[in-house]
DNA sequence: ATATTTTAATAGGGGTCACTATTTTAATGA
DNA sequence: TCATTAAAATAGTGACCCCTATTAAAATAT
């Protein structure tokens, strides 16, 4: 048989693609090149297979972006690499546009609801990292102390959806990251060009 | 059988929730109580079914908030009251979460292509109509000239894609609105407050 | 080389998919 | 009242769904 690991890279990007409802199977193991018995021998079951290719296709694309955020750069020109890093996951060539996970299985058969779960609380986790590295930022005083940083979390969280789903719609790499660029406009404290392509700094 | 624009109702719910592949034409039919041959007969097929629901939903859902955009409202404000009424719509008692547009048919299995297209049709009108509006706000001179309205749309456009997804995920109403009360602090020319709770102009 | 274990392939189970041909029921006409 | 039209229900089409029991092939061990 296959490498597991290159299996679950086949698998993901299937799912990327289509969707958890929108991959059957049959796709599944025709693409891997093996027979269904296979599939769940090694995967366990369709659902539990998705699971492992979210968590794979997770640590491959979110390292970067991980460092960047979590780097000793300030705060607001961290944030802005680490959108354009998931900008450019958006849009990569040769991959499926969007991401995994970020509009993933939110309309969904009562069936799924467990599987919508999975990549609900992986979207809560990814605002979740957001909200800490913003509560640093208010402990540095790189941040107002009244900051409200759940929600500051969330607004980004909004835009990195809304990427995902303008991606998917054929949004090219540099329409979002004018998008980026307006939405770093409503950091704290931050002064107003009049929109687009802002380029100075305070 | 029953009435039409009731069945259409019972259909767009039903899409709504659970997505255009997470509903079987045996959901629609036994929700409808009517018999298969009758939704062929009254819809066509079952994306035509989907295209006249989204059509029904869209005529109902979306009249309040195009009468406040066009409205003789300070154009900030008239967007601020629009995005409002998105969150309502996104969180409203008794139906489905999110939007059934915003957010719907992102990844699909290849055969439903022509249904994706659908609502990425929908998706990019909804943002032409918000340019539109902003460009007569330059006109009018309440916007900059040189502001980028095309953007500046695709950018609240991304919220109410985000809004759509997080209510999915089970955002409430008031957390809806504090994130978009920071997506108008974004707005050209604005003078910011810390974050969170701003509620005062200029 | 033969027996045993492990791996892979075939074949198929029970169910649901979108969709219809056919039959039955109901309404209308003379 | 009986023939004709229109409506609705049944029943079933082939295809595909996720998943597995069974068989065939390959590798290992004796």
């Amino acid at each position: 048989m296959l490498d597991r690991d290159v299996g679950l890279d086949i698998a993901a990007r299937l799912f990327w693609e289509r969707g958890y409802e929108g991959t059957s199977t049959a796709d599944l193991t025709k693409a891997m090149g093996i027979n269904p018995p296979t599939l769940y021998s090694t995967f366990g079951s369709k659902e539990e297979l998705y699971r492992q290719a979210l968590d794979f296709s997770i640590a491959h694309e979110n390292s970067r972006r991980m460092e960047i955020l979590q780097s000793r750069l300030p705060i607001d020109e961290a944030l802005r690499l680490y959108l354009y890093d998931i900008a450019d996951g958006d849009t990569q060539p040769g991959k499926p546009r969007g991401c995994m996970v970020s509009t993933a299985v939110l309309q969904h058969a009562e069936e799924n609801a467990s599987v919508a779960r999975i990549t609900a609380a992986l979207r809560e986790a990814s605002m979740q990292t957001l909200k800490a590295r913003f509560d640093r930022a208010v402990e540095n005083g790189e941040l107002p102390a009244q900051t409200d940083t759940d929600t500051l979390a969330r607004f980004y969280g909004a835009i990195i959806q809304g990427m995902s789903a303008q991606a998917c719609d054929g949004a090219c790499n540099v329409r979002l990251k004018r998008l980026i660029d307006i939405a770093l406009t409503a950091w704290p404290g931050k002064r107003q060009t009049s929109s687009g392509n802002s380029d100075e700094d305070t």
